[in-house]
DNA sequence: CATAACATGTAATGAGTTACATGATTAA
DNA sequence: TTAATCATGTAACTCATTACATGTTATG
């Protein structure tokens, strides 16, 4: 359950609104963490209730921009959770269970579908890397930058190392099967 | 949602009973899918319902094991969801939220909780290594056997990524504050 | 001033987690 | 024969996703 401190993060680094802030998910936040504005939205309401964050207007307003921006208590709720206890996530993925059923029961055209996946982990290096050249450039190396810059490239090292295993998985397919 | 054919494909390696396949996604499976018994029964029960997956005993058991087989229709289901379009999950882990957090709020005692997760993570490379040491002898090497230690590699790498990222981790941590 | 795009929100559903319950088997 | 462990299951709850609803601002 991070997407709460996810959000009090990226109101730390920046105050903004429920799309700006569905905006950064989708961008340099998404990396590390996904959510959908709606997910967004209703965790803001419980982060403003909670007295983590504030937002102008007061109103109730549909339809027209909300600014929020972090409190004292968010930023010290930020704090002590992050050197709390957790547990690693470990792998969860769709496409190893595909292959692993490919082994089982196959041969069937998975082949397509890898290409199609490599593709899009391409685009995203992609992304990544163009991210990389334009906001962390070699010379602006203080301790909050190399952090954040360490994040970054983590995600790029994750897409790096799929593309690698699509290439493998795509040889291995190739094969012919093995006649029981 | 894959747990479906996460023991589609567990039954159609092998029959089971439900605790036999908790187990099973505690170890080989688990570096791909995780499940908790709970999840496992309830979706068995849906399996079976489904006439993908029958069992024996008939009746009713509370305490005794129940036996769990693939049928035909539950390896045609498995056949057409193998080459199913899917989007890539996408890396999501509380670490990055921490680091990304400790950059905007920090410095904090986050070195400590990152020792705990590269230990956790060397020991499940170990296991992982373990495996492929015992199951994966470099002679039997048809498709079948290629495609299960492929699966199985990526879960090695991407261990090995971890432990990578996690040092690197601790050195820019270890950088004395920038004052602002 | 009508329409598209933007911004905020509600509702329903399903996946996943946690806590607990109960019967069967095994070991002291 | 009692206690521990194994095996199956129920219930309640939270997180995440999907579909939809409603109002505001910008644009032709």
């Amino acid at each position: 359950m991070s997407l709460p401190h996810a959000l009090l993060t990226a109101l730390a680094e920046r105050p903004g609104s429920g799309s700006e802030l569905a905006g950064r998910f989708d961008k340099s936040i998404g990396y590390f963490w996904q959510a959908t504005h709606q997910q967004i939205y209703r965790e803001l309401a419980r982060l403003e209730e909670a007295g983590f964050i504030e937002s102008l207007p007061e109103e109730s307003t549909r339809g027209r921009k909300r600014a929020y921006r972090i409190l004292a208590a968010g930023r010290r709720e930020l704090k002590r959770w992050i050197v709390q206890q957790h547990e690693p996530a470990g792998m969860r993925d769709e496409l190893m269970v595909r292959i692993r059923a490919e082994a089982a029961v196959g041969p069937t055209g998975l082949d397509k579908l890898i290409r199609e996946r490599l593709a899009a982990h391409e685009q995203k290096l992609a992304l990544y890397r163009g991210i990389e050249a334009r906001d962390f450039s070699a010379d602006t190396d203080d301790r909050e930058t190399a952090l954040r810059h360490l994040v970054l490239k983590a995600g790029i090292r994750f897409e790096e190392n799929w593309i690698e295993f699509l290439t493998d998985a795509l040889a291995v397919l190739a094969r012919p099967a093995t006649p029981r």
